[in-house]
RNA sequence: GCGCCUGUAGCUCAGGGGAUAGAGCAACUGCCUUCUAAGCAGUGGGCCGCAGGUUCGAUUCCUGCCAGGCGCGCCA
């Protein structure tokens, strides 16, 4: 509908700037040019338009003087628009527009009709992207760092998706690396103390207790045999053991956090399938590597990095950055058109030289993506709780969505913009687990749907939006409402273009707050048989808004609370 | 030293080349015989870190400085 609007304004104002004393200056100016956008403030009208200040400039006039000569040619062509009904100039040189109420009565009809498509659109036009995110070493517990990314990941997928493209999210297995040994060796360790040996601990070993944990299930499901094995096989099974248990865990913590993957990718696979050996073949070809001190050089400074990188290290063995760079080129090989990789903060310094591997491998650098989100601390008591993967010391997942719930945890982690350092006091969030903006939010659906229920148990027949006369919206903050909706769209859209779901976040309180404020202040169900459908259709509006917002968010729409 | 991020109300943070800079929390005052008071209405509270620059216009963009966080391996 707003799109719909606008096209009409733009094309109003094309064709004033061309039918008057400017056009022999400005020229032949496109349709497209004319900035639209929705009106900072009611009292400005319902659009606005810059296009006075913008070609203030090169008329060498004042942009005030510019944008009353725009006016005066759009009134004389106000009568012929469908919604334009009056224009006028203000402050710098705005040309505000103000439209018949048809529009926002053309809204509410057009998201009863969209329904659950509402807020969708096809500017991705099918474009591949994957999304990888969160992969996590398989070494311990997931915990609130990771929630964040898992809850981030989640809704840009979704956003992305809502605007038309095609997503495929990710979870890189890092099960190949040293840290993995390191974690069987822990568990094993911890198992012979559990069997009474006296073997020291080493520090450099993981000492969660979640380690314990794994030894004992080792020692309950398999106790005997572990006796008889020889050492080498006994340290392969306490690796593998452990893998998979880590694993295992981590997938049931991310389940109960509502947060699924399309494909989980195993690194080791990765490595066994010879990507690495491939990748330096090709670059080898390619002329993008050096042997110097042993060891064999990625010539990143030829993308813009400042000191070239070793792939491969002169005891023969892969560097991180190789292993890296062959993910991306299978990535990349499987077709997608972009590809989006949230990594920690401690990672920026890896965004350059990977992205030189990948076009040193002759792919074009813009294909990736790199979003940083920055790292989230608990507070617990008033202090910073340290946490060390190796000291065993973390508020994990699971423990954050059994203290503070999993819809309030995922809106919290999803209110701020994703480079923002996060202070996510536990208590301070339990405690005002009651005053959530989550709950806020949630109520405002369960309000809706509890007045449709009561509307229902009345015997009042809500026949559609398509059938009411929306025309008995009279009061301001109805109005509002409507004009509040007909600007999701548009939301959406920002949201996705700016990887920012904390947009949403925000327009769904936002949102919210106007409901409430008109349940409080307009009564839906009334004798008046026409304003009561007039208000449902209205309210079931906002219903479908507010669930469609919230499901790209990732947090649930309850209807009853 | 170099790089990345941050600096906006007492606190936690939104916003963003434009018209009077917002929300929640905290404080205070009112509102439940009526569709859920997990709600609403109202009050107070701001050199948008500092200094320059670009611009018709900067809190927003650029540069420098100050402050805080993080990172800078032939670790992963």
């Amino acid at each position: 509908m707003a799109e719909d609007v606008r096209r009409e304004i733009r094309a109003a104002v094309a064709n004033a700037i061309a039918s008057s004393e400017l056009a022999a200056q400005v020229g032949e100016y496109q349709t497209h040019e004319v900035p639209v956008e929705f009106a900072r403030d009611k009292s400005y009208g319902d659009f606005a338009t810059t296009v006075a200040m913008l070609l203030a400039k090169r008329l060498g006039r004042p942009p005030r003087q510019v944008a009353e000569v725009i006016a005066a040619s759009l009134k004389s062509a106000v009568g012929k628009t469908r919604y334009i009904r009056r224009v006028e100039v203000a402050g710098a040189g705005f040309i505000n527009f103000f439209l018949s109420r048809a529009w926002l009565e053309e809204t509410i009809r057009a998201v009863h009709a969209a329904g659950p498509a509402y807020g969708r659109s096809d500017v991705g036009r099918g474009k591949r992207v994957q999304l990888e995110f969160v992969s996590a070493n398989p070494t311990g517990p997931m915990n609130v760092v990771n929630a964040r990314a898992a809850a981030v990941g989640a809704a840009l997928a979704n956003v992305l998706e809502a605007v038309g493209y095609d997503v495929s999210t990710e979870y890189y297995i890092n099960d190949a690396g040293n840290q993995v040994a390191v974690l069987g060796e822990s568990v094993e360790l911890r198992y012979r103390q559990l069997q009474g040996e006296n073997v020291e601990f080493p520090e450099r070993c993981y000492q969660g207790l979640y380690i314990m944990d794994i030894a004992r299930e080792a020692a309950a499901e398999h106790g005997e045999r572990l006796k008889t094995m020889a050492p080498a096989e006994r340290a392969r099974f306490f690796r593998e053991f452990a893998l998979s248990r880590m694993l295992e865990s981590q997938k049931r913590s991310l389940a109960r956090f509502g947060v699924g993957f399309d494909v989980w990718f195993s690194e080791r696979k990765l490595v066994e399938s010879g990507a690495h050996q491939e990748v330096l073949r090709i670059l080898r070809e390619r002329g993008m590597v050096y042997e110097k001190d042993g060891a064999t050089w990625l010539c990143s400074t030829k993308f813009g990095d400042d000191k070239d990188r070793v792939l491969v290290k002169s005891d023969g063995e892969y560097t991180y950055l190789a292993g890296d760079i062959a993910y991306h080129k299978n990535k990349l090989d499987r077709g997608f058109d972009l590809i989006i990789d949230i990594w920690g903060p401690d990672h920026h310094g890896h965004v350059v030289p990977t992205r030189a591997g990948i076009q040193a491998l002759g792919y074009p650098g813009e294909c990736l993506e790199v979003l940083l989100l920055q790292f989230l601390s608990i507070l617990s008591g008033g202090e910073r709780v340290k946490m060390s993967k190796r000291a065993g010391e973390f508020v994990t997942m699971d423990e954050l969505v059994d203290e503070v719930g999993r819809d309030a945890a995922r809106y919290f982690m999803l209110m701020r913009n994703i480079e923002s350092h996060l202070d996510f006091d536990l208590e301070l969030a339990k405690r005002q687990s009651q005053e959530n903006p989550v709950y806020y939010v949630q109520y405002a659906h369960a309000r809706i749907c509890s007045i449709f229920r009561q509307a229902e148990e009345n015997g009042v027949k809500f026949e559609g939006a398509a059938s009411a006369d929306l025309s008995r919206l009279e009061e301001e903050i109805e109005l509002d409402i409507a004009r509040k909706i007909a600007a999701y769209p548009d939301e959406v859209v920002t949201s996705a273009a700016d990887r920012a779901p904390n947009r949403l976040a925000k327009y769904a309180l936002d949102l919210a707050g106007l409901f409430h404020s008109f349940y409080n202040s307009c009564r839906v169900m009334s004798d008046d048989a026409g304003l009561t459908s007039a208000r449902l259709a209205l309210s079931g509006a906002v219903g479908i808004v507010l669930r469609n917002c919230l499901g790209i968010l990732g947090i649930s729409a309850p209807e009853k609370m």
